[in-house]
DNA sequence: GTGAAAGCGCTAACAA
DNA sequence: TTGTTAGCGCTTTCAC
């Protein structure tokens, strides 16, 4: 590996120069950098990275974490932030952290002494106590989907209300008037709480009144879906659904097969987030278009690496994605 | 940030010991560990890793390229390295590459500048090709899955003829003799070459004649099984499937429960990898253990990183997980 | 437009 | 067991 001090050898220019022409800094003659430029070509020199770091302190790198990398919504998250950000300096790298609270609170900690330029963590730990941990962090943060009450970082969040507000609109447009709505302990999760609220507010706003025995509380997963199919699909004989997530409409789905009733065909079903694509055409759904988000988190991180020091943000904003294929025509096989 | 200077300072004691005391080296009094223990929490000292690696030449950092993030085979795999990881010094990240080759080429170029520890790429790269790339990498790499003829680097291959013969050997177990197979360019895919083998190795040591006529050749997408079930179903009316894949099956299943045919019940259905557990579990599987393999990888990387000097190690080892759930009893809703 | 020199925070000889 | 010294490769004053 060729250092700048055999460039100057070479070339019989100074270091400084030599690392002028590096950093494309203006004042430097045109002749020199081509000289300085045909050196690098020829030593094949790459700029040590961690050394020029010793200088900046900082390490050109953006650390992701993530709490399941497995999981899609992340998974989106993390495809927007790595958009904006491959026409930078910064080499984003994801930590996945398998919502393992202790590694994650011991990777911020190690974070400071890797220097990364910025951190995006997207962990399973709370709002308030993440704020906590990253409190002290000596670089940027971007906070996706947290609102701690008082941080000094930038945050962005989706419109988890309008979310839940277009799946059950959709449904409503569908020509469904009795849609049942499978939650998630709406007190305490805020995202589930507003995605309720969507729902409430799209019946009120059409003029359905909110029949409260069709609003389940559910856990996140797809046996829940699943666990609950035989009330809503066969006891409420209710044949509009609209869930907070996607796992849950599967599991739905799933006990819906069983009983010969098709998705689309004999009843709808939504969700308030977006759906895997490879999972399933079936389910209509209204979400925050994750990628959008991701970049727009990446976008605010760029600016604070570059210095900006405005007072810090807090962008709540629509990027809702809609997807509704209508019923499905009769079956032509 | 406080620096190793500060602690001289503040204990009187010289930077050289308490680099000692902080690498825990032995031939360091008992007492002048403490007073520098004190002082390093007092401070809140930790050390600045850049300025470590500007000595020793090396971040403490794993880089692991992947093409999909969301795929996966490739999460499955990535957790088992960062289990094994999870314990060492080194901090495992992730680069998703989207496939992109450029993007791929470019980072392993990059790689050096960063000066990584060691590299794990499950690129998207062939497998002569990314020998080619990686061929004068300055750190220890692992090749998982892929098996270039020539390359000073470890690798590490799941054995695919035997995934390929346990899930046939599975459909076999459960009664069936006449099992299509799903293959994909076996010409091309060694992966697939080996399943397609241990397919008919199966039928062959069971006596069942290979009926060249069940073996279609596919994508490895959802739509391909989508498009080809209709003939194996319906025409050729087969009651057993062993795909190449599992999104392959899905897509089978899909068009399955359309016509009214249900996996378990009506027909069976396995593939020879395994299949993400919210996926589907009517998929009777056999594939290799990524996660195994994973861990199995960073141990060679550990042991390279830690300077071993063997000759390259090619391990093609089974590790095999099968997922059978038998037939279904008659449906009971 | 260029160069000399200092220094980032640490480790690794070598002396003591 | 401890301290002194010399760098690692780069950027950044400050002169010229």
């Amino acid at each position: 590996m060729s250092t700048i001090k055999d460039l100057a050898a070479r070339t019989g220019i100074s270091k400084s120069t030599i690392s002028r022409v590096i950093n494309n800094e203006p004042n430097v003659s045109e002749k020199t950098r081509e000289i300085v430029m045909n050196a690098i070509r020829e030593l094949n020199y790459t700029p040590n990275i961690m050394a020029r770091g010793m200088v900046t302190g900082k390490l050109p790198m953006v650390l992701i974490i993530v709490g399941d990398i497995q999981n899609h919504y992340f998974n989106n998250t993390i495809v927007g932030i790595e958009k904006r950000l491959s026409s930078s300096a910064y080499l984003p790298v994801i930590y996945n952290s398998m919502y393992d609270e202790k590694k994650e609170k011991r990777l911020m900690e190690m974070a400071g002494q890797f220097r990364f330029s910025g951190i995006i963590p997207m962990t399973g730990i709370g709002a308030e106590e993440l704020a906590e941990c990253i409190e002290n962090a000596d670089c940027p943060v971007v906070l996706i989907n947290k609102r701690p009450r008082k941080t000094r970082f930038d945050c962005v969040i989706g419109e988890e209300q309008e979310a839940g507000y277009l799946a059950t609109a959709e449904l409503i447009k569908n020509g469904h008037t009795r849609i049942a709505h499978i939650s998630y302990d709406s007190k305490h999760s805020r995202i589930s709480r507003e995605r309720e609220n969507g729902y409430r507010e799209a019946l009120e706003e059409h003029g359905i009144p909110v029949d409260e025995s069709l609003i389940i509380q559910g856990k996140l997963d797809m046996d829940t879906g699943y666990q609950l199919a035989p009330k809503i699909l066969e006891k409420l004989k209710v044949r509009a659904i609209c869930c907070n997530n996607y796992l849950t409409a599967a599991g739905v789905i799933r006990y819906g097969e069983e009983i010969g009733l098709h998705p689309r065909v004999d009843y709808e079903i939504a969700c308030c987030e977006t759906v895997p694509e490879v999972y399933s055409k079936d389910i209509i759904y209204a979400g925050a278009d994750l990628e959008v988000i991701g970049e727009r988190a990446a976008e605010l991180l760029l600016q604070r690496m570059n210095g900006s020091h405005e007072p810090p943000q807090r962008i709540s904003f629509s990027a809702t994605k809609v997807y509704n294929p209508g019923k499905a025509q009769a079956v032509q096989k």
